[in-house]
DNA sequence: CTGAGGTGGTGAGAGAGTCTGACCAACTCG
DNA sequence: CGAGTTGGTCAGACTCTCTCACCACCTCAG
């Protein structure tokens, strides 16, 4: 795992460098009160809402740890949690106002990140990246 | 962030999935007491031993948390110090005999994971993916 | 060769994030 | 209906990380 540059940290580079970025631009934004844990669990949730069962298994985590996450997500006014109406135990977590705003400045950062890989690695290899990837997640993504 | 799959997390799927294989190996072989923050420092002590101030850089944690995490790596026989002989202030991290044995270890699940992935993406384009990486590491990796 | 500023590292304390174990309420289905 | 499953919470502990403060040693201009 140590000397040759293994794949596993080949990709874990790029991925911290989005985030940083994503972090900075965010913060920038007035969006500063945002940990990488919240991001993690935010960035799952679906548009038609998530239950919060959903959301700590994509992200990897306990349902407790991300109960926890979306209690300090809801108090900033990021999510709200609404009932599920198909199931009375569980409640749906959805974007809220102030979360939908936050998403789109995170977009334009991303945006901003993927036209300078572009600009380095060439238009083609850009696309290649992204194809091989999204291929490469039907067999690391146990969520579809 | 949300809702089109944005390249960052392309990137952290896989990234992710190689993580918890070499730490299923790892505890597979004996090396249960290994930590995900750990190995994040453990695996870019160079072969001529690092730093501590270079691992946190690199690892992107301060040198406090670096010391903190070196500290229980050397507890448990991964890692030794010792002084550094150009400069008297300072000490190498150095990879001890039983940290040698996990880079096996570990070394073996990387193998069996990078062949599960060439398998599913061809040789063709599982060599792309690490020449577009390795060329992406350029501008998001700041230690060379 | 000496003193000022920089660098390598440690110590203490606090806060965030995560886990396990125990539990309750609502759902599903034979 | 009753047994087992699933969505979620509560409590407590541990790990990781940070900031602030500090010391020892190094470097280099004067």
């Amino acid at each position: 795992m140590t000397e040759a540059l293994n794949v596993g940290l080949l990709l874990f580079l790029p991925y911290r460098a989005m985030e940083t970025r994503v972090f900075e631009g965010l913060a920038a934004a007035g969006f500063d009160d945002f940990t990488p844990a919240q991001a993690r669990v935010f960035q799952r949730i679906a548009s038609t809402g998530s239950r919060l069962t959903e959301l700590a298994a994509q992200a990897g985590i306990t349902k407790q740890s991300a109960g926890f996450l979306v209690d300090q997500l809801e108090r900033a006014g990021y999510v709200e949690r609404v009932p599920d109406p198909a199931d009375g135990r569980a409640r749906l977590v959805r974007i809220a106002e102030r979360g939908a705003r936050s998403v789109e400045a995170s977009r334009r950062v991303v945006a901003e990140v993927e036209a300078e890989w572009t600009a380095h690695l060439g238009e083609r290899r850009m696309r290649q990246l992204r194809d091989i990837l999204t291929d490469l997640r039907e067999i690391t993504d146990p969520w579809r």
